[in-house]
RNA sequence: GUGGCUGUAGCUCAGUUGGUUUAGAGCGCUACUUUGUGGAAGUAGAAGUCGGGCGUUCGAAUCGCCUCAGCCACC
């Protein structure tokens, strides 16, 4: 399937669940997909399961869209920041080497589960650019990521030809960029990935600085880059203001754990004209006794049926009811936000 | 009525041979943080006439006497 309007938001069902909602629980958010995760299925299922199952919309009984993430992030936010959990080496990357659960990924690996998934868009296995990397290691990590995405893409080349599936039947495959906070080295990867062939690039490593500001300047060496034809993916991004701005820049697919985690920690978002959004602690002594829906504007299930001081009382009793509620909120104002910016 | 136990932050409690001139903790509360998911954590902050009074002492949450409140036991 391809995508039909841009721009997309898919919240993160790592493995294949949107924490504390079901399908049509999501389906009612008016969320049009959503990214699984192919280290977490992976180690958790298996190649044959997946296949045995039918992939992982039918297995989710999911109509929607599916992104699969390549495992890629998961080399930087477990194996780099613990290097007791994993090991990284050209031919791949060994999670928890030698322990209960040990998972070898290469990027052809990588991209055959995915092609069994039967995700939309796969994305190749890359190199996590570590954001305290010097420069030397940030150019090993980019040229890994590179070499990487070659044999990814030979990979599905391969698997289409098996499979025999013509150009409309292949799913989007997605390259992506790192090279860290170094404009450089984001040049040179972005053209040699496109020397490779890609349907789009992904904002790879790490979008955030030092001083907790977001790194446009990388994201727009991307935009500015690569061909007009090419869908841009800000890959783990973001919040509401910095989906806009790099909307505005040319990025039109996004995916972002924070709704749905703010959610399970009582924090909806409502949207506000001048910073796009505030957020709404639903933990909050004061929302005790609020009678108002979150958002009274809003057309989701938690906002035409609730009140906050209710919501306030499940978030008390901690059953998880609460998260579920505004979980379901706070991915409607994300697809809100989405047919906002559609225009 | 007699005897005993208890009384310290919104809550549950630490804190005795009297002694860091600003009495602690957990929870709760307030403000921040979290970005290709660990249903969690972290940072900072506000908050107490130590039930009340009198006394002993250089110095009392701590010792003495009186008093108030709650609980228990026995007449």
């Amino acid at each position: 399937m391809k995508f039909p309007k841009f721009p997309v938001f898919f919240p993160d069902a790592t493995r294949g669940l949107i924490k504390s909602l079901d399908t049509s629980d999501i389906e009612s958010t008016k969320t049009n997909g959503i990214l699984v995760n192919t280290y977490h299925l992976y180690k958790d299922l298996g190649m044959e399961f997946i296949k045995k199952k039918g992939g992982i919309k039918k297995f989710m009984n999911w109509q929607g869209f599916v992104i699969s993430d390549s495992g890629g992030f998961q080399v930087g936010s477990l194996i780099k920041m613990n290097p007791t959990k994993g090991h990284v080496s050209n031919n791949g990357v060994l999670f928890k080497p030698g322990g209960e659960g040990q998972v070898m990924l290469t990027p052809e690996k990588s991209i055959a589960f995915q092609m069994e998934l039967g995700s939309d868009m796969v994305v190749v296995l890359d190199d996590f650019t570590d954001p305290k990397a010097t420069y030397k290691e940030a150019k090993e990590s980019m040229e890994r990521t590179i070499n990487w995405a070659r044999r990814g893409k030979r990979e599905y080349e391969k698997i289409c030809k098996e499979k025999h599936l013509s150009k409309e039947k292949r799913p989007y495959i997605l390259g992506v960029v790192q090279g860290g906070f170094h404009q450089d080295l984001r040049k040179y990867c972005i053209e040699e990935l496109i020397k490779i062939g890609f349907d789009g690039l992904g904002y790879g490593g790490w979008p955030i600085n030092d001083d907790k500001s977001f790194d446009y300047e990388s994201a727009k060496t991307i935009a500015d880059n690569s061909p007009k034809d090419y869908l841009l993916y800000g890959l783990g991004v973001g919040k509401p203001d910095e989906i806009v701005r790099l909307f505005k820049m040319g990025y039109t697919i996004f995916d972002c754990v924070l709704p749905t985690r703010d959610a399970r920690h009582g924090r909806a978002y409502i949207y506000d004209k001048k910073t796009v959004y505030k957020f709404l602690d639903l933990t909050k002594g004061k929302m005790k006794d609020d009678d108002n829906p979150i958002d009274p504007t809003c057309d989701c299930l938690t906002c035409t049926r609730y009140s906050r001081s209710y919501i306030n009382h499940l978030f008390k009793t901690g059953d998880f009811t609460a998260g579920r509620l505004v979980t379901i909120h706070n991915l409607r104002f994300y697809s809100n936000l989405m047919e906002k910016l559609r225009g």
